[in-house]
DNA sequence: TTCATTTCTTGTCATATGGCAAGAATATCC
DNA sequence: GGATATTCTTGCCATATGACAAGAAATGAA
């Protein structure tokens, strides 16, 4: 097999041989088309995903029907819903590929022999969950600290492709704003 | 031992006897003071709690110095700080007893070797980790497409109790607003 | 109980952001 | 490549919430 971004998230820092050679084969490769979903609401998810190459988005219908953006993954980032992916459950989210997409893929089952059998494997695993709930948690804190246009800001330094890929409103929506909002605070930003 | 909240916590729906005769007495009963640190920001968590009787509250200060509360806690609940415990970092947040409090603690190695040796035990601890994910987003998403009103509705249609053990001004940036507008928020509803 | 501190309320005014609508700019699709 | 749909910008005005300050109420300490 060839090296793929799965020999990145997974490598000799934290695996053994052995246990990367299970643990990689249980992937699966799979592509996705642009407007392609990965997962509907309504649906329990029965895979998680890495992302080899492409963008992918998530997101919420709230009570009103406006689309909230919830996240965006792209290289190396982990695409799960983690609430449905573990608890059984019908996710309330849509995760569909900006663009055409390459992923692998591992299965709820498969997931389980892994954990349970592999320590060094639930290791990461936690750490992965934890990281995206420490992710998670600040941006929650920034959400009320931070004015629209600081969060801006801090989204383009830290990911300064994002915007090439992504439509401004759907952005607009992952801060917290409306694109009107949004549209105004770039002018701004332009202006300085 | 007699019962405490930890065999509500721990019972035989999820693990055998003998499994809940390893469980519950690793845990350790420690009382706190009114205005006690459970753990303060710059340290890492060593220890988890589950709360028996009291109220806690989380909250980190953001960079004006403002005090934002990040969670309140009390029976049954788990008072952890998934990230420092997990990764052994140093917190931002600080936890702090609301009224004495009476909780079961348990440390960080003893956690790693009921983790690593009882397969219910992490299955039990990944679906709480889970839950404390979910309640995050879906309070993450609740700060974007509610208005603090309706915002706090809910918190007081479910915890109706917290109102009577921590202050308006806490709770008010647990909503994300000033205390001067949750005032304002309470005198309207009176009103209706 | 009394005094001091903290919390809560209320007033006035400021500001960030939203709602709506129209036109401009882009992207998409056959 | 041109028609069509989508996205982005901009204007006007509305509104939720914040900032600050002063007094009232509640709480805590001695």
């Amino acid at each position: 097999m060839n090296r793929t971004i799965l020999n990145e998230i997974f490598n000799s820092n934290d695996f053994t041989g052995e246990e990367l050679e299970r643990i990689i084969p249980s992937f699966k490769k799979v592509e996705f088309a642009r407007n392609d979903y990965l997962l509907s609401a309504g649906k329990t998810a029965t895979h998680y995903y890495f992302v080899e190459r492409g963008y992918v988005r998530s997101f919420a219908i709230d009570t009103e029907g406006n689309d909230i953006t919830t996240a965006f993954y792209t290289s190396a980032d982990i695409v799960i819903d983690w609430p449905s992916f573990f608890l059984r459950t019908p996710t309330k989210e849509y995760t569909l590929a900006l663009t055409d997409c390459v992923c692998w893929q591992l299965g709820f089952e498969k997931f389980q022999e892994l954990f349970h059998s592999i320590e060094s494997f639930r290791e990461a695993g936690r750490t992965r969950l934890v990281g995206s709930y420490f992710a998670l948690k600040r941006r929650s804190i920034e959400m009320i600290t931070d004015h629209a246009k600081d969060r801006y800001l801090k989204l383009i330094q830290q990911k300064p492709e994002l915007l090439n890929n992504v439509s401004l409103k759907h952005v607009a929506t992952y801060l917290g704003i409306t694109d009107t909002s949004l549209s105004r605070i770039r002018k701004e930003i332009t202006k300085e």
